[in-house]
DNA sequence: GTCTATACGCTGATAGAC
DNA sequence: GTCTATCAGCGTATAGAC
């Protein structure tokens, strides 16, 4: 609490002005960016699109959240723990449907024919943690190139990086 | 340490026998780890084998270090932020020099033609993320089935999902 | 809404008996 | 080498003046 007020310049004290609890702001910090994906998923999976396509799209989401959500979606890969319930039952329930929802597409475009007929559960992981662990890295690449890092990790997670 | 110590069977006073501090016991096991990589690391780079063979070596030396050191593998990722000085400095330039052999390998790959000529940065991260989250993901894989683990991730990592 | 002062639980660590 | 007792510091949070 003493680094966020010092962030934003006040006493630690006088953040419980404006928030009730630091327990209450990591479950708002984390619920928020969990429904954007959730959202995301929703639009992506509404669409008319081969799965391939969903999955170009879902890798297009993550880029576009990590980069407009710069600061919370650190918290989302470990801190998602230490919420207390009920957060942390409705955190988990969000979780375990996106990831049941990627799967299902990543199933549906080797049945296809799209993809390799490998484990599934493997390529999510595979595809998943990348994404997830972009925001320690992506700033490497400069605003304007955002496109250029989308496109570029839809070859490395989905082309493939052999020749 | 109270953790450790019902985890260990004693109280946590009765810890500072066999360890001197918190501190000591993190960088004893950060340190550890980090020297099976860079050894791993300097043990294939020493052979003569082709770029593309070089990287599928070094999936499998992950797999086989998060496997043997299941406990200790998951500070990896995070906690190695809470080194004090010097330990810091010392994990970050064992940190840094594998990555920059690891990408070094991954470029000469592309040269050779074996890879696409993407951005290596980018290549880099998309395995390293990967090969660094299995820890909270593996254990789906029984013992006996660590090879096909690793020969999944070099099809994932390596060769592309993409029929 | 911000400040100072302060309460209070938790954590890493030490002292000393056994 | 383990225990009990204890400490000092830190972190979250509240009270109350301004």
């Amino acid at each position: 609490m003493r680094d966020i007020a010092r962030e934003v310049g006040m006493e630690a004290a006088s953040l419980y002005n404006h928030i009730s609890s630091k327990q209450l702001l990591l479950k708002e910090l984390l619920l928020e960016i969990a429904q954007l994906f959730t959202e995301g998923m929703k639009v992506i999976n509404s669409q008319d699109l081969p799965s391939f396509e969903k999955l170009a799209a879902l890798i297009r989401l993550h880029v576009d959240i990590t980069v407009s959500h710069t600061d919370a979606i650190s918290l989302l890969p470990s801190e998602w723990v230490h919420l207390e319930e009920p957060s942390l039952q409705a955190f988990i329930k969000l979780k375990d449907a996106y990831e049941k929802e990627f799967k299902a597409i990543i199933t549906l475009a080797m049945k296809e024919g799209q993809l390799k007929e490998l484990d599934p559960e493997l390529t999510l992981f595979s595809i998943l943690s990348t994404l997830r662990w972009l925001y320690s890295w992506y700033s490497k690449y400069s605003s304007k190139d955002i496109d250029r890092l989308k496109e570029g990790l839809i070859v490395s997670l989905l082309h493939g990086i052999k020749t």
